[in-house]
DNA sequence: GCATTAACCACAG
DNA sequence: CTGTGGTTAATGC
């Protein structure tokens, strides 16, 4: 038994799912499996991009260095493909992926992956869809930090670690203060400030990067009204 | 005007 | 890296 053999991968995605057993025996001789380290850079912004990643296991902070700072522009879970838009869109990445804890990703070669897709239509009709459901979740979460005041925009992003990534009141936030200013569009100080506010009205309880959300009504509720 | 919001700066653990 | 205080600019009542 070998390894690293996709047919055998226990981690495949949904899309994967559908092709047949000698289409992923000629996948494995075509990809590459990396373990990163908390804070390792997966790949970078402005690089030459050739390659398709599928994130394994671990958690990844997707980035773009901006005009006058750094944003962050989603934070993906694993099981999820990484930069499908930026490697087959352009030849340069557009953005970063960094991870944010322990992470495995399998490397798969973009021509390769550009074959699968022509060969294989329930794998790509499962692409298009992982696309689209990103495309829609951008789009509310553009419109959501375009019109809400920063209070609510951080009750949205702790709404999300907590149902979108932890599945639990309790966690271990991933990101610093000033990378939470990052990915709100705002600065440190006045994430300090909103944590405070935040664990001062015991809506949570906040020790250094330890969350827990006590008052969830509330929290939606500044969510919503923003 | 006055209050609120939030950014920027500086300094201290 | 975090927390705090002072200052300032923009916006709303």
């Amino acid at each position: 038994m070998d390894i690293h053999d996709c047919s055998n991968c226990i981690n495949k995605s949904t899309a994967a799912k559908e092709l047949d057993e000698d289409v992923l025996k000629v996948m494995s001789k075509n990809k590459v499996e990396v373990s990163f380290k908390k804070g390792d850079i997966i790949f970078k912004q402005d690089s030459y991009s050739t390659n398709i990643v599928y994130l394994k296991a671990g958690l990844v902070k997707i980035h773009m260095q901006g005009p006058c700072r750094e944003k962050i522009l989603r934070i993906v879970k694993a099981p999820s493909y990484l930069g499908i838009p930026t490697t087959i869109g352009d030849k340069i990445n557009h953005y970063s992926a960094t991870a944010l804890e322990n992470t495995k990703v399998c490397f798969i070669d973009v021509n390769e992956f550009k074959k699968l897709i022509y060969g294989n239509g329930k794998f790509a009709y499962e692409i298009i869809m992982e696309l689209c459901r990103n495309e829609l979740i951008d789009d509310l979460r553009c419109v959501n930090q375009a019109q809400k005041q920063i209070p609510g925009r951080v009750a949205e992003s702790l709404l999300n670690f907590s149902r979108q990534i932890y599945n639990s009141n309790k966690f271990i936030l991933p990101l610093s203060r000033s990378e939470l200013g990052d990915m709100v569009g705002t600065s440190r100080e006045s994430i300090c400030r909103i944590l405070i506010d935040f664990s001062n009205e015991k809506i949570i309880d906040i020790k250094a990067k330890e969350v827990s959300i006590l008052n969830i009504e509330k929290l939606e509720q500044i969510c919503k009204k923003g």
